[in-house]
DNA sequence: GGCACGATTGTGAGCGCTAACAGGCACCCT
DNA sequence: AGGGTGCCTGTTAGCGCTCACAATCGTGCC
């Protein structure tokens, strides 16, 4: 008999005393061992209620070498298309019994990623999902030393790195048919910055179509993302000799932008101009008018990504080098914005 | 000398053998213990580099019984409030050295917020943030058994728990007076829906306002933050006999929608009604018109929940009930959907 | 009745680290 | 000269768990 109860957590030993088994009886019904007696199992579940026990993972973890974490290094993760993916990830791991420990970054350099995925390492994570929509990031990952599974969301084919991606240039080419087969003659393109791999990929998709239906590709604008170089693109826009009467901009949010600017000129749409941007964000179908977009499965990447790495991080890495890319397909939602050319 | 070299990841017993010295050497370098010869601490470091080691967390957590890992709970982080503090919580956290495990909740009742906290319990993490905007998750978080220390993010007054919160009321009581001092007889209020503290922290605001005023007070219409709430919402307000010329808002989401709402309807903003929201989402500068809107700032209330559980983490509990209630004051931005009465 | 065999349980060691203590050495004071 | 006083370093003992192996028990079969 202890003196003290509840002095201190109770610990294997404990249960294993109240239970009347040894501790590895112990363990092997937390580890849902096959060979115990139902009896037994009974007694020891009994026990670990009463002392409302807790194993401590630590120990486990220093033992069995796994420590049942994924690290996962997100960007800006304030965006929705980020924060989307993150959460189902989040969603994802939990399900599968994983913590997740995250570290979002704020600007992307080769160094930041690096650093990001050491801490990751030092924290001995299980595995790594690296959110890597820029060029540098994509090669800071490939680069990674240790023998850890990883898997990149939005990662460039570099290297043998498995990746899971929207197909943007699908998407993109889907935008700039639509706006083509509702006759308008070219369709003016205002792209995301040059380092981010969507950006490059719906601009391809965007070009190629332009080109293969014959018509003249107009010079691109390059914004950031946000609202206000959408805005600024518009202004750009407006200022041109010919003004475009469909345009296919990157994101939605850039997209708000332009439609301030085109509202301040006084130009409507889709009676002036046709406007198809690209994410759908929840705000999408209520803009000013709703916007057509290409709607990116987040979700679905989420998942993809914790199920890519999960059967890395549990069977082992060799795989079948065709199993290395899972893409996603985007869907173009047809809304107010855009209307046959006048 | 060992036969293979790099078969397995080196120990410290391993840095201690090339160095010369005994592991607990070089456990005091790692730690930063004084008292260790500079030039004994030259040679350890350079063993840490060659070997390229990195010590075991776990090992190290099994005795000295702190993960350094912070655990947090929040509800969809796909908002950008939630999103940004996440954002500046991992930051904060992980410039003081600590770990961050995220939960992230698709609906908040007592039992998925409790769910949500023993598993981050289980993880044995150092403390818990609990973003806790909804009165049940905040009661969940009050009772939480374990001595782990705890700070609700926008949690309620109850109980115990240290709380760092956004001044709801007086962001609300701003808006509705600046609307109230442009001219307009009285305000109307579209709310967030009535378990959110946030929301009924600006209902608050905004009913103390007008009756200080001496004003009516119209009958509140309910929403769910959605854009698509706020279309629904201005429909209602449309549908009204009198109809307002001055309307606050409880978020900046459904204030798109309501502009949608009224943009349909022939309405203009602000000629013909003057609009505040609240949140100030980077969106809310680009809405035609230009939103005025209640500034939260986020990025301070995730530093100061880290600072304050920090200080509770490190410094143990006994605090000055004083210091339990961190307020971040909001700031009113004035654009253009707001004018004077007519 | 004895024996093989599988099911069930226990024993001992050790994962890699830190805490507590002990020892050795140089230096200073009286 | 003796002993105290710091500084620096090493030794030992766990933290709580799982793994490998050993031991025991029951059962069926010849």
């Amino acid at each position: 008999m202890t003196s003290d109860v509840a002095a201190r957590s109770p610990v294997m030993a404990d249960v294993a005393e109240l239970a009347g088994v040894s501790h590895q009886t112990v363990s092997r019904v937390l580890n849902d061992h096959p060979n115990v007696r139902p009896a037994t199992r009974e007694r020891v579940l009994d026990a670990i209620g009463q002392l409302g026990y807790r194993r401590n993972l630590s120990a486990r973890a220093l033992v069995t070498r796994r420590t049942n974490t994924l690290g996962v290094v997100a960007f800006d993760t304030t965006l929705y298309g980020p924060a989307s993916t993150l959460f189902s990830i989040e969603h994802a791991a939990r399900e599968a019994g994983y913590f997740i420990s995250i570290v979002s970054l704020k600007t992307i350099t080769r160094s930041s990623v690096g650093e990001a995925l050491s801490y990751l390492v030092e924290q001995s994570v299980d595995g790594i999902i690296a959110i890597a929509p820029q060029r540098t990031a994509a090669e800071a990952v490939a680069e990674l030393p240790s023998g850890l599974p990883i898997v990149a969301v939005e990662g460039g084919e570099a290297g043998t790195t498995p990746v899971v991606a929207v197909d943007q240039s699908a998407g993109a080419a889907q935008a700039t048919r639509h706006l083509l087969e509702l006759g308008h003659t070219t369709v003016q393109h205002v792209a995301g910055p040059a380092e981010w791999l969507e950006a490059e990929g719906r601009l391809r998709g965007w070009r190629d179509t332009i080109e293969d239906a014959g018509a003249p590709v107009p010079e691109i604008i390059r914004g950031d993302w946000s609202p206000r170089s959408g805005y600024a693109a518009g202004r750009a826009v407006l200022a041109r000799r010919h003004r475009p009467d469909a345009i296919f901009v990157a994101n939605d949010q850039m997209t708000l932008g332009l439609m301030r600017a085109l509202a301040e000129a006084g130009l409507r749409v889709p009676d002036d101009v046709s406007l198809v941007g690209f994410d759908d964000v929840p705000e999408a179908e209520f803009f000013s008018p709703p916007l057509t977009t290409v709607r990116q499965d987040f979700a679905e990447v989420g998942r993809a990504s914790i199920r890519m790495l999960l059967d890395l991080v549990e069977h082992g890495s060799q795989r079948a080098p065709d199993e290395a890319r899972h893409v996603v397909e985007p869907e173009l939602i047809r809304r107010a914005s855009t209307a046959p050319a006048s």
